[in-house]
DNA sequence: AATGAATGAGCTTTCATTCAT
DNA sequence: GATGAATGAAAGCTCATTCAT
């Protein structure tokens, strides 16, 4: 990528970085068009390759790029929630839903680009994406194991978890309005399901 | 579609079934090329048109194919498993290894057409689909729910074996070999894994 | 051409000749594909390029048989119109439509064949259409012209007679059911018309 | 079509008109390629779909254009030729030349629009194409039409001449070089000869 | 910096033609 | 002789990318 872009002024580079995020996020880096992103963020065509060199430069910048600042707002809510599993879970979505106040998509787009197969932008993406998948867990790993530990298996449980929140924030992003609100109640609801179960 | 397609010997009908099941698996359907198609069945690009009116129609034809096969070695395999849940879905997964001796493809595709929502081809997949959801179900109703049921919320536990048992599939299919023993000892091992946690 | 197309069954041959001329006559000859032949008159691909090189070959067949059999029928017919030149006239358009009881699509055929403008063909046709309108002025030779000739310009009226005994005849075929007396009643008002301005 | 079409330089404007005019004009709508239009004005193949949507989208507003630019031709050079049919007849061929400047095949694309019968586009036009006809038949409405009802017949004669003058101009169109001047002399011998005959 | 006109490789689809049966 | 499955060149059209302004 071209490092003056850094140099647009902040509005723009974020007008840019949404539009991107948007398009990416609801379908995936071989199905998004140039001419799909002109029209959701009206910057012409012409200057994301005067900034990115192309498609997957684009890409492998906007997902570093949303990577890092979800990382960044990880680290920045501090974790009043001590040791229990399910409330770090909860935090890590609560720290989603703060997130959308600058990037809208930045988390349905965070799941794409976990899920994002592509070989053309697989590699180039591949440290980031494994960088923040390492912070997810190093706040997980906060948390006090040594009841989860009881389930032989409670590694699995753990993927369910996983699974069925991403389904849920799919789900709320598929609905006309998003509502924080909503959402964070939803998961709240399937947290305390499971820990009734343990 | 063509029904002369039907008048083809049997061995080129799979070829080209397997064929299009390869690569709309692998890429979905929008991304799937007729070039790829022809390097990897060596079957012309004007053939798959002969028989398939165009690209939905023949992904529409594909996917009901396969999912009519599926349903048909589900319904044939008798299911001497009883009423255990975590037995019949097992039994399930062996009924996929069954599949793969005929379209090695199968069970991926079947994934990746649960997941399909291109807008050209969804409509026309909406019923098989679901016709072989209702198969998976029914069989899953066989069971005795008496002991889930015990866990107010078992209905979560379920879509977490799911989803685990789809990703492990996937895996599979990733290694350069797929090898359908290895396969199912994962999904024994997972499934105890949640049997003993019930 | 292929010399063992005249072994066919005349039957047979006629088929194909009244399913080219058909498709040739409504569509041109660029126009007009092998699969529209095949759906007119049931004979199958393969087949036409069996006895027809190709499908210039097989244009260039077809407008020199039907060329042809319009000069025969011409010449079988005897003049009995003395030399009128309307009488000539009106003959040529009576004998198109005794052409019409073996090959019902002959008279458009033949218009087509006169504007056809194709490379690929106009050279092979060339000659048979050259002769085929010679023998039309042959025909209307014998017309005594004494009359005509009083109007300096009479041969400006004969062009005109023919363009618009062409349209007619392609009206009538537009209609659903082509009637040949309605035809020859329409160009006997229409000649009728133009003697009375001599 | 895309309106930005109207803010390319008038002279690549019309050069793709032009182009696409030369092309259909020549060998009408279906047969008419995208690759013969690049051959033939330099203009990538991509671009034309830039502008306009489909084939059938080029051709109606090549052929509304070609029509429109016909009528305003037509409207502006006064009719000073007063209320002889004849005359007025040999003006309209007149301004046809004038036409030719801007606009080389308009001549013969305002005739091929004429007998377009494709499906795909024949809607498309139906309308321009009645306007320009009309304004024909206004001109010549301006006739003195007493003269010529003495013959009862005097509409097969005005068809006959319309017939005349088109064959004429296709003549002129296939000889290497196309002579306004030659055209324009042809033109009045044959009319002067149909209006001594009255 | 910013635009969007312009390009051409690549995709879906058509069709004359070939060939195994 | 007869079929129609099979082919591939070419057509219509899309889209990432380039470039003149």
């Amino acid at each position: 990528m071209n490092e003056k872009f850094y140099s647009l002024k902040k509005e723009k580079q974020d007008k840019m970085i949404n539009g991107a995020m948007q398009v990416f996020a609801q379908y995936g880096y071989r199905h998004s068009s140039t001419d799909e992103m002109v029209r959701v963020c009206g910057v012409s065509k012409g200057l994301w390759f005067h900034y990115f060199e192309n498609k997957s430069g684009l890409y492998s910048f906007v997902a570093s790029y949303g990577l890092k600042y979800a990382m960044l707002e990880l680290s920045m809510k501090p974790v009043r929630s001590g040791t229990d599993y399910f409330e770090l879970r909860y935090h890590i979505e609560e720290c989603k839903m703060v997130m959308m106040e600058k990037y809208p998509y930045l988390p349905l787009f965070l799941g794409s680009i976990v899920r994002e197969e592509d070989p053309d932008v697989e590699e180039l993406i591949r440290e980031p994406r494994a960088k923040y998948a390492g912070q997810l867990s190093d706040i997980m790993m906060q948390a006090d194991y040594s009841l989860l530990r009881r389930h032989e298996d409670y590694l699995l449980l753990i993927d369910m978890l996983d699974y069925t929140l991403e389904a849920l924030l799919a789900d709320a992003y598929r609905s006309s309005v998003f509502s924080a609100g909503r959402y964070l109640m939803e998961v709240r609801k399937h947290i305390s399901a499971m820990q009734k179960l343990l």
